[in-house]
DNA sequence: TTGTAAGCGTTATCAC
DNA sequence: GTGATAACGCTTACAA
């Protein structure tokens, strides 16, 4: 069948009521005169497609006029390129996942890509199933939040040459490429200065272990801790399940029934479980930070104007998602490059919520 | 070209080193030696595919043990049906956005859908230029957050028969699908709640009124304070270019600065311009509630625990998402559906920023 | 500089 | 119940 009849056949089909009918590249060859084939050289620009300048224009005013839009699967079915990013979280009304897509948003939108969205709600299948739908060559790479320390999708990924780049956290053996922020070290700063306040007596609400942040986290505040001489009691510790200011709030609660005395300070994980833990704190009539000092991390809400100001740790979200879209761009354009791993600095943030004792 | 000799040829093309290579349904056809259509027919499931039920299995079986993953541009190209929705806010990193992606999110996965993001950065021409971006055949629905009064995003989906429905503002003329909450009776009781407790000297900061919120709200506020008596002068009127912490910071100065003393109370378009303002209060020394009241609404942050507890209006947000997306999928299915308005109702939250004067 | 032709992997619509 | 066939709309060697 020639390219002629083809056409024929199409134009005659017939006009779907609902749907407008789209221009499709044919039609635009056709309305110029010249082979499809050199629409597609002028419209795909990049190469070094040398296409005369009078045709090239005439192709290009035409398919304005015609209101052609390129068919965007059919592309991908033929080059395998999709110029979609998967970007999988846990819990995207986080604050911090949005800040980071803000980044990301902008360094893809800037190279042509856009991003689908994974919210897993902290469900460990739905990690998986949504990869696999990802996966099913709908992305050219996926963005992953969700990292354990064994991660079943970074390895699936690796498997099936599919170009990864971990945020914030990432996985203890596996080669993979990442963007964190330098946990241990935000943490042991911050510790440092909770035992310089004076602080002997520390509540720790942890995060799960099974991610960096969590075990890394926790490691910091143990070692900042220990640089001063003091020790977590183990009926001091406690761990939330995943990282809700619910969670925060029922982890402070059970932290304040195990002794009649509560710690002279509660370091947590982050700023969403701190905030829980400012409620369980007045809930229970304790004052913060009078009667109880508080920590979070991250420096996501406007811990400025909470009451008291929240003593964080900031990291430059917008800037880690940026370097995240960046290096998998980076990634997906040369699969040899080495699976670097990219570390921003934190800047402790002390306010008020952390007191002199 | 018989099936078998295209097989052939396919089955000897050059393993690439980098990917992995991808078992195709034709790969599972052959190895249960059945005709693809077959595969395809027990892969594809809902339709009244009548295929033997060992033949089924069999499929199945091999087709989990190939590891076969089904390409989504090809499907798509053929059935023009890409199962990717487009989300269009503002800007992800305010947090009414993340709330209602969270609904958004919920609802498709469940239908096997999931959410491309576009955000703008409020940047108008960006709105188009990702509409154009995801119209091209890569999404099956649109969900926009950046509506204005005339939007030219609503008029193209129209014409090019992309299903869209807006969410938390609307179109002023244009038949189109919205689910908002109703900004105008939340404000006016707002403002209403505002002269009861004595203010007759309000500072407004409003949002641009080419968009529907921008309108109602103010509108809204204007009216509550009517009822009571209460007029807004006009140097106690102030706009937001955008509703970030920031401009609500600089829109509080500029208001304070035009006057001497300052207004009684700042009722603030939503409650990141609030917090803004609260930032600018404090910044020229006024006390919140003491000097000046403050009011926000959307109850985003933990509003309870900022200093002094912000007054403001909540919205469940994840039902709005929730709603929009379950509506979109009812016009993808049938487009012929008529265009409805689904209004959620916003509940007042009365806290101390508000006082009686 | 432009045209030719072959396919990317799937599914719809027929036959049988 | 299963098989054959023809697209879906685009890209890209290669030929001219």
């Amino acid at each position: 069948m020639s390219d002629k009849e083809k056409g024929a056949s199409r134009t005659s089909r017939p006009a779907r009521p609902g749907k407008a009918q789209r221009a499709r590249l044919i039609d635009v060859a056709r309305a110029v005169a010249v082979h499809p084939s050199t629409v597609s050289r002028v419209l795909s620009e990049d190469r070094d497609a040398r296409v005369g300048p009078q045709t090239a224009a005439r192709i290009r005013e035409v398919a304005a006029q015609l209101g052609y839009i390129p068919n965007a699967s059919a592309a991908a079915l033929k080059t395998s390129a999709t110029h979609l990013i998967g970007v999988i979280v846990h819990d995207i009304a986080d604050p911090v996942y949005p800040r980071i897509l803000t980044g990301i948003e902008r360094q893809l939108a800037k190279a042509g890509y856009m991003a689908v969205i994974g919210n897993t709600g902290f469900d460990p299948d739905a990690e998986t199933d949504m990869f696999a739908k990802m996966s099913a060559r709908l992305v050219d790479g996926v963005i992953l939040g969700t990292t354990r320390l064994q991660d079943p999708v970074v390895r699936r990924a690796g498997e099936e040459g599919v170009p990864l780049v971990s945020v914030l956290r990432r996985p203890q053996d596996a080669d993979c490429a990442a963007v964190i922020d330098d946990c241990l070290s935000g943490m042991q700063a911050l510790a440092q200065a909770v035992a310089c306040a004076g602080h002997r007596d520390v509540g720790v609400i942890a995060a799960p272990q099974h991610l960096s942040t969590g075990k890394e986290r926790l490691a910091g505040i143990l070692a900042g801790l220990r640089a001063h001489g003091v020790a977590v009691a183990d009926d001091r510790l406690v761990f939330v399940p995943r990282m809700t200011s619910e969670e925060g709030e029922a982890a402070a609660q059970e932290l304040l029934a195990r002794r009649a005395t509560p710690p002279s300070v509660i370091m947590a994980v982050n700023d969403r479980v701190a905030l829980g833990a400012l409620r369980a704190l007045r809930k229970t009539g304790l004052r913060c930070p009078h009667d109880v000092s508080l920590t979070g991390y991250n420096e996501t809400h406007p811990l400025d104007l909470i009451d008291p100001p929240l003593t964080s740790v900031a990291i430059d979200l917008d800037r880690v998602g940026a370097m995240a879209a960046d290096r998998l761009l980076a990634l997906i354009d040369n699969p040899a490059l080495p699976r670097e791993v990219d570390r921003i600095m934190p800047e402790l943030r002390l306010r008020a919520s952390l007191a002199q004792r």
